[in-house]
DNA sequence: TTCTAGTTTATAATAATTCTAAACTAGAAA
DNA sequence: TTTCTAGTTTAGAATTATTATAAACTAGAA
C-alpha cells in the first residue's frame, strides 16, 4: 500500500472520512520514519505554522482521539495535566526526566519482567508499561 | 511518636506550620491503616462534607503539593487530565482499568524485573513503576 | 501580650479540553 | 455530472482543573 492509501486506510478504519483536514493531520503524524511524542499543543503548532490556520484545534482534538481509540496512537501515562501521545504503538517503556519533564523511549528488549500478576477476574491484560523516573 | 505528633512532624518536615486547617488535611490523609488513592476533588469532598467548608480548596491544593514534594504522598501516572495521588509511598505498581478508569495497587513483590536499562548519563533512577492496563 | 512572617481564603486568572450550532463538503445516488 | 444529505469543520462559548492574587487572619517567637 502506498503512503496515500495507507493514510486513507488509517482514517477509514478509525471511522473517519478522509477529509482534507484529517489527511493533513494524519500526514503530520504518520509520514515519518521516526516515531515521536507529542501533545495537541505541539501538533497544532506543527500543522498551523506561522499563524496560518489550516485545521482548527477542535478537529485536531477529535482526530487524535479517534486515532487513539483505533490504536494508531498511544496515550502516554504522566503525572501532568495534559495529554501526551506517542506515534510508537509497539510495546515499549519510558524514562521520565523529572527535571526537564521529558520522555524518552526505552526499547522493549531493554526491560525484562520475570513475574507478572494475574489480572482481576474477568479482566485481560491489554498492555504493560514501565515508567522509570530519573533525576540528576 | 503518637498520632498527633506524627502529623505535626509530617507538616514541619514538609516546611509547613501546623495550622488547624493543615492538621485536618493531614488527618484525612494519614489517620488510617489503609492507604488509598485520591484526587484534590475527592479529598475536598471528604473534608468539607455536607456543604460545610472547613478548609478552602486553595489550601488543600497547597498542602497536598507540599506533602508530595516532601515525599509523604506519591503522584500517580495516568492518562487523565487530573492529578491522582496515592497515600501508599512504598514502591508498588498499578492495574489501570481502561473501562472504569480505576487504579488498583499491585504489591511490589507481585512483579519482578530481571533486566533494567542503565539511565542516561548523569541521571539516576529515582523510581520505577509498572502500569498494567486491563480491560474486559 | 505583642508583633510579624507566614497562612487562609474568596475570587480572579489561566490552561486544557469539550461542547455547540451554523456553515460547509464528501461521496452515494439519481 | 449534478443533487442531496449525513457527516464535518469551525469559531467561539462552556467547562474543568489548577494557579495566582491580595486582603484578612493567626502561630508562635520574643
Amino acid at each position: 500500500m502506498n503512503q496515500k492509501n495507507e493514510i486513507v486506510n488509517k482514517l477509514r478504519t478509525s471511522g473517519l472520512r478522509p477529509t482534507k483536514q484529517r489527511v493533513l493531520i494524519a500526514k503530520s503524524l504518520f509520514d515519518s520514519d521516526k516515531t515521536f511524542h507529542f501533545t495537541v499543543e505541539t501538533l497544532n503548532k506543527k500543522i498551523n505554522k506561522n499563524g496560518v490556520t489550516k485545521v482548527s484545534l477542535a478537529t485536531i482534538y477529535n482526530t487524535v482521539e479517534a486515532f487513539t481509540s483505533a490504536g494508531y496512537l498511544k496515550e502516554i501515562l504522566t503525572s501532568k495535566n495534559k495529554s501526551y501521545y506517542d506515534t510508537n504503538i509497539k510495546s515499549h517503556h519510558h524514562f521520565y526526566d523529572e527535571g526537564s519533564k521529558e520522555l524518552t523511549d526505552i526499547r522493549y528488549s531493554q526491560i525484562r519482567l520475570s513475574k507478572i500478576p494475574t489480572p482481576p477476574k474477568g479482566k485481560k491484560i491489554k498492555n504493560l508499561e514501565v515508567v522509570i523516573r530519573i533525576q540528576k
